[in-house]
DNA sequence: TAAAGCAACGTTAGCGTTAACGTTATAGCG
DNA sequence: CGCTATAACGTTAACGCTAACGTTGCTTTA
């Protein structure tokens, strides 16, 4: 019902002038707005179809009205929140809204002030995924349009989607534990973000709950990177006494030390069990497939959208912070100590 | 010279009736046009500077003017078209022009008529990576607006930009057989993207311009991703009299042959030498740090804002095609025949 | 039965910007 | 000196849409 090879968009003036009615009934019946007969509304609906109308945002947005187009700022460079974005996309889409995400590129970079101004122009809300520090927030937050971060950011009072990280960090290790680990390795990340420091926190006291070896040589630094987990597993392959499961700040970082493991002559489960967390699609493609702690992604960025829409419509968010809770994916890199 | 906490953004009109100048002036001013004597051209910066102005895109565009914004629609799985988004960016923010992209998830995924819509309505150009086939790209060419793509797509004549595939092909191969090699495998890639085809179609060509082993047996088919790699070359190192070198089609196929390799008790470059194509990140980061045949993205991804922009411009572009040529980046993972 | 309520519409006035055209002053020329 | 070309402005009318308010006719209620 469209796809005429047309040229021209049609207008809602000439969707009115075909239906027989005016600018603000056609308008109403396309929006969903109350103040039409259901026959008219059908009509027009039909019509609107026919000539393959389609809403100028632009010209909704500068009336006041909503463009129906959220943005989204994000660090594409990474699976995680490629993951992300691709949720929002098919949450936004069932609520009628599209996405257009503007990509930060290093942990360092920030959106420049007129991405923002574009941003805020066009889009009735912002979700900022993985927020990093940086002046374009504060920018953000002044430009008087809803704005949710996925993950902990800096503190700027957001509403926020996340995860139970303190809960990731314990579900690791007692699943570690009770395959009868007890010297257990941590790879540590980048330092900086919230959910990494509350996985160290977590592992550090559960170390103690479950009555682990609370050695902090355990405990090596990575960079959420392959390559620093395949070097901060080399160091603790190196120890003395060295831990018989190991426990990675992100699945990244796991896959570098699987090919450390391999490297130094061991096997993974048999030798050393490894675990990751966030079960990014990686996880399953590499071999051993790796057990980990899953992130729900897709609930995760289906309640953000719902939530941004939820203020964009003028509701105040019920909560300041939806959270999360992980899950553990059990997969061929862990087993039980023999 | 801004950023007062000010709430709500100063319009055209505002900055001229401070200056003292009529909405067409400053906006003349603004937008660098002549029919202004630069004294009032300088105080209308000026003022408009000091109270923050930014220009409504939304309204730019609708009353016919440019909105200085590109969209962009790349498959951010790969590293590959996000290095190029990444570059496409910086080449853009240096023209005046921001990017706004929007991700397709897989290969087969393709953006709904509603997100062409909507970049055809904000953006003054649309560029498209790594295009696959689908309506959206009819779509777009009815929309009466500047496309390019980067890489080559289905037969739609927009005009691109593209590395020279069967160059690449040729380089791998001579580099290889200067090192001695005579005996050379290639995985295969996706066979639907034509830049896949000119390499196979060079490594046929160039193994017997170069007198090469041409046993067909030497061809395995990948899926351009590291699981495809590792079973390619699974299969490759199962052959009766194996190759001693190996050409993937990219760079991530070619992390799976190197795993692939390692795992099967062999070593790179010592036992067989793996060269990739694309230079992608990983392969710096990888062990053995790959040998590859680079894309130069950066330059890529200039020439096609460039392009873009002269378009938007209205000129027409001086070629259909633009080519780039390959580059070979030595590494550790070839070596010389012993 | 008259007043009031309400659903279903229509009209008007912008939103912020630019294209197109109109106006004014100044300079240049024979 | 009168005429015109030109630079430097100003005015007006859109662009496509929606909020706010009017209008109409019918139903409800005291």
């Amino acid at each position: 019902m469209e796809m005429t090879g047309k040229k021209r968009k049609p207008t809602l003036a000439e969707i009115a002038k075909v239906a027989g009615v005016s600018l603000m009934t056609a308008s109403r019946a396309i929006n969903n707005r109350s103040g039409v007969s259901p026959e008219k509304r059908e009509e027009i609906l039909r019509i609107s179809d026919d000539l393959g109308y389609v809403p100028n945002r632009a010209a909704q947005r500068l009336s006041g009205g909503r463009s129906h187009v959220v943005g989204v700022i994000a660090p594409l460079h990474t699976s995680y929140s490629s993951e992300l974005v691709l949720g929002l996309g098919s949450a936004g889409r069932v609520a009628n809204y599209e996405m257009l995400v503007y990509s930060i590129s290093t942990s360092t970079h920030e959106p420049p002030a007129a991405v923002i101004d574009l941003l805020t122009q066009v889009a009735d809300g912002v979700i900022v995924v993985l927020p990093n520090e940086g002046q374009y927030l504060t920018r953000l937050s002044q430009a008087n349009l809803p704005v949710i971060t996925i993950d902990e950011g800096p503190p700027l009072s957001f509403p926020k989607v996340v995860v139970d990280n303190y809960r990731v960090g314990q579900m690791a290790l007692e699943h570690l534990a009770s395959l009868g680990h007890r010297r257990i390795g941590f790879i540590d990340g980048d330092a900086r973000l919230a959910s990494v420091r509350d996985r160290l926190r977590a592992f550090r006291d559960h170390r103690t709950v479950l009555g682990l070896d609370p050695d902090e040589n355990l405990v090596a630094q990575g960079d959420s990177m392959q390559q620093g987990g395949f070097r901060a597993t080399m160091q603790l392959l190196s120890l003395k006494d060295r831990p018989t499961a190991i426990f990675t700040g992100n699945d990244v970082s796991a896959v570098g030390a699987l090919s450390a493991i391999r490297e130094s002559g061991l096997r993974v489960p048999e030798d050393i069990s490894v675990i990751g967390c966030d079960d990014i699609p990686l996880a399953r493609q590499v071999y051993p497939s790796l057990t980990t702690i899953r992130h729900p992604l897709t609930q995760m960025s289906r309640a953000a959208v719902n939530m941004l829409i939820a203020m964009v419509s003028g509701f105040a968010p019920p909560t300041d912070t939806i959270v999360f809770a992980p899950e553990l994916v059990e997969r061929e890199s862990t087993a039980k100590l023999v």
